[in-house]
DNA sequence: TTATGATATTACAATATTCGAATATGATTT
DNA sequence: AAATCATATTCGAATATTGTAATATCATAA
């Protein structure tokens, strides 16, 4: 990754990482919504929930079809947010290694290691 | 996902969200590293990296192992991170979809969308 | 065309993040 | 014990993010 793609990968994931954006992008995945859907599901205000879409747009990670007055929020990335997602869920188990396991790891796979 | 649970994944990938820490997470998905070597990979100073590595500690997405003077660096949750940046490599395109197409959408697949 | 419903924008205060500079701590070597 | 290497912490200024209140826009209905 160059340092551009590096810039843009970790302006998507701070897209994503507040709680109210999370949320709203976990409910469209389920289907497309308008905003007054989204704050009937979602405790935030009309006014915030308007701020958050514009962040999930300008990531974009959401989009719109006008339809009439309403506009019809869904994700245009669904294969990646919902990837993301369903890791999160999942919820790897924390690893510990200690010292020793270091050695024994650089010993066996060659040597990618800081440790003597 | 309980409010407390996107909570603490929001958190989690805040902690991602930079790109010095995005960078030192894919530097130790290669092999373990001591403060020191990731400074000489790295456009950062020690110390911004040593805060960025306590962000990510309390994030639980790495962990030490003391070797002497030396603290060894390793990601405690692999799978999590390599899939989540797997992901951002392979790099979904965006999609767009009209109002015609959530109306189609609407029509095959029940009916969650708040297009008319 | 006035009213209303749906959504966006602006302004602003509160809070949080970021980074550099300086300093501190802890282990190792001399 | 003093010097040195590896790393962490503290402080503070600059900047960014967040939420609320108020207001604006824009489409439709009356």
């Amino acid at each position: 990754m160059d340092a551009d793609t590096v810039q843009k990968n970790a302006d998507l994931l701070k897209a994503l990482a507040h709680p109210t954006r999370l949320q709203i992008v976990m409910e469209l995945l389920k289907g497309t919504k308008c905003v007054t859907d989204i704050q009937e599901i979602l405790p935030a205000s009309q006014a915030n929930i308007s701020q958050h879409l514009t962040v999930l747009r300008h990531a974009r990670l959401v989009d719109f079809a006008q339809d009439g007055s309403q506009r019809c929020y869904y994700v245009s990335r669904p294969k990646l947010t919902s990837a993301v997602i369903e890791l999160l869920v999942e919820g790897e188990s924390v690893t510990r290694k200690s010292r020793d396991d270091l050695v024994r790891e650089k010993q066996s796979s060659g040597g990618a290691c800081c440790v003597r």
